[in-house]
RNA sequence: GGCGCGUUGGUCAAGAGGUUAAGACACCGCCCUUUCACGGCGGUAACAUGGGUUCGAUUCCCAUACGCGUCACCA
């Protein structure tokens, strides 16, 4: 065995700094949980100054998806997620995929044999595999081989699987940040395979050796490893090396039993943005989304990347498992979009303002602000700026209204006493109708309402509008608020 | 089934033995307003159950229930 290697080895970790990973498999897109588990592992590293780290899992073959890497660099770009070492940066503990370390794995795999921390297995996967009633420790024949046997038999080119060696007896403790300690019976643990039949590693294994390897110094990963954690202990304890923090998240759930998922429709991080999301707010939703901040910002819930990186604390992780809930996402969404810069938001919204509106008098840079306000996600865009293009057909009715004291008669007598003035002006500006319409109304004695409230639904034949009667004026242009006016007053009988 | 983990309003959650048990979303009401929305104000609503420990338990311990995870040569 050449110990040189593996000084080498060791020599090449980097120690005294934070070192994180998020360390996804390439199987297409980016869930929600996932997401979550890179922006706290990001996050953790940029609290204290640290390195993070990405690394491809792609060790298993079989489930691979063209172009799923790409979608993991696009995802964490968008988000902000920036890695200092990874298969593009490269970094002084490379590869950073695991196909490509794959020879590491047998070679460790032996060094653990040899301090006596596994053994060769050449029993049939259904030998010890076992599936009948009750589940116990496999009593694995090959677990007490004489070394000399089993390297006779290796050599002789029978097919092997490496397995960790667990003690029968006592017990191991595991920390974890959020869940503290937690103890099992070491009889309870089983052999579980490190090499397979074929050579690669186990995920259990490759995660061990490629964390150590890489210096990691804090493993975030999902609570489903929960259980499987106490083996890594030992596995580091046979090996002689440290033990890194631990820190299991409970799962992203979509209801009370199930988790996200793709296969029950739910969004992954691509789905929200094409929904109309934000970036931004899907980020900081979902940082709250099993974490909650602590002390003086516990009553706090919009923080910006920069603003979570300062003050994000394992302490506030929490154990259980987080409904993912769409609305207040949708809050979030909304806020995000009312905070964005006039200009912001328009360079957003014009392609769905440009969809939605054709009309060539109608300035959709002056839409822009008008809708801004006024919607959760940019899908809310279009249904609320349709009338523009053309007038829906609408009833009567929209013109009663008991607030504003309207009803069809006054709303015709309104709208004929508007016509002539909105006719004879010779500025259509905002000013100009606001002035126009407002001097109406007081000239006529009446409330406000009583004429915008006509005005406006025979502008736009709804109910609710972005925008009052002057700006739906002004946007329409003179010729089409005027066709628009004469055929309300046909419609009500005038 | 064994082992492990979890359980504060519908949802996200603060709280760490003594609190009127925060705050946010959603919901409802009021105000503002040329509509709606925004905004402001207010309201409804919770410690899974049973035993301990304690002067006192949402908080600590033990059961029970329910849920989740895991028990692969998948990750």
């Amino acid at each position: 065995m050449d110990m040189k290697w593996f000084e080498e080895m060791e020599a090449r970790i980097p120690h005294g700094k934070v070192r994180t990973r998020f360390a996804p498999s390439p199987t297409g897109y980016m869930h929600v949980g996932n997401l979550r588990t890179a922006l706290y592992t990001w996050l953790i590293a940029r609290h204290q100054d640290g390195t993070f780290i990405l690394r491809i899992e792609d060790t298993d073959q079989g489930r691979l998806v063209e172009g799923a890497v790409d979608v993991i660099y696009k995802t964490l770009r968008q988000c902000g997620l920036d890695w200092d070492e990874g298969p593009d940066a490269g970094g002084p503990v490379g590869p950073y995929i695991q196909t490509e370390r794959r020879d590491l794995y047998g070679k460790y795999a032996r060094l653990l044999v040899e301090k006596g921390g596994a053994y060769y297995c050449f029993c049939d996967k259904a030998e010890s595999a076992e599936d009948s009633g009750d589940f116990t420790k496999t009593a694995d024949p090959c677990r007490d081989l004489p070394p000399e046997e089993a390297l006779k038999r290796v050599a002789a080119g029978e097919p092997y699987v490496i397995r960790q060696r667990i003690p029968q007896t006592g017990s191991t403790t595991f920390h974890d940040a959020s869940f503290g300690d937690i103890t099992v019976e070491n009889k309870d643990l089983d052999d579980q395979v490190l090499l397979k039949r074929d050579g690669l590693p186990t995920y259990n294994f490759a995660n061990v050796i490629d964390d150590h390897l890489m210096g990691i110094t804090h493993v975030v990963r999902g609570s489903e490893y929960l259980s499987s954690a106490p083996k890594y202990n030992l596995l580091y304890e046979a090996f002689g090396w440290e033990v890194p923090e631990y820190i299991h998240c409970s799962p992203v759930m979509r209801d009370a039993h199930n988790k996200m998922s793709k296969r029950h429709g739910d969004p992954s991080y691509e789905d929200l943005l094409a929904q109309g999301f934000l970036t931004e707010a899907v980020v900081n939703y979902v940082s709250l989304l099993g974490w909650a901040p602590k002390g003086e910002n516990s009553e706090r819930e919009f923080f910006t990347l920069r603003e979570l990186a300062e003050i994000f604390d394992l302490a506030g992780i929490s154990k259980s498992p987080a409904i993912f809930d769409i609305e207040k996402l949708k809050y979030f969404n909304a806020n995000y979009i009312r905070a964005l810069s006039p200009e912001a938001f328009f360079s957003i919204a014009q392609p769905y303002l440009k969809d939605a509106i054709h009309a060539p008098q109608v300035d959709i840079k002056l839409v822009a602000p008008l809708v801004q306000g006024r919607c959760d996600t940019l899908l809310d865009i279009a249904p609320q700026v349709d009338f523009f293009d053309t007038l829906p057909e609408y009833s009567n009715e929209l013109y009663c209204h008991k607030k504003m004291k309207t009803d069809e008669p006054n709303s015709l007598e309104a709208l004929n006493a508007v016509l002539p003035v909105l006719e004879s002006l010779n500025e259509w500006s905002y000013d100009a109708i606001h002035d126009a319409l407002m001097g109406l109304a007081k000239k006529l004695e009446l409330k406000n309402g009583r004429i915008m409230w006509p005005v406006r639904t025979a502008l736009s034949g709804k109910a609710v509008t972005p925008g009052g009667a002057v700006e739906l004026c002004q946007l329409l242009g003179r010729e089409e608020a005027l066709a628009r006016i004469k055929k309300g007053i046909a419609q009500l009988g005038g």
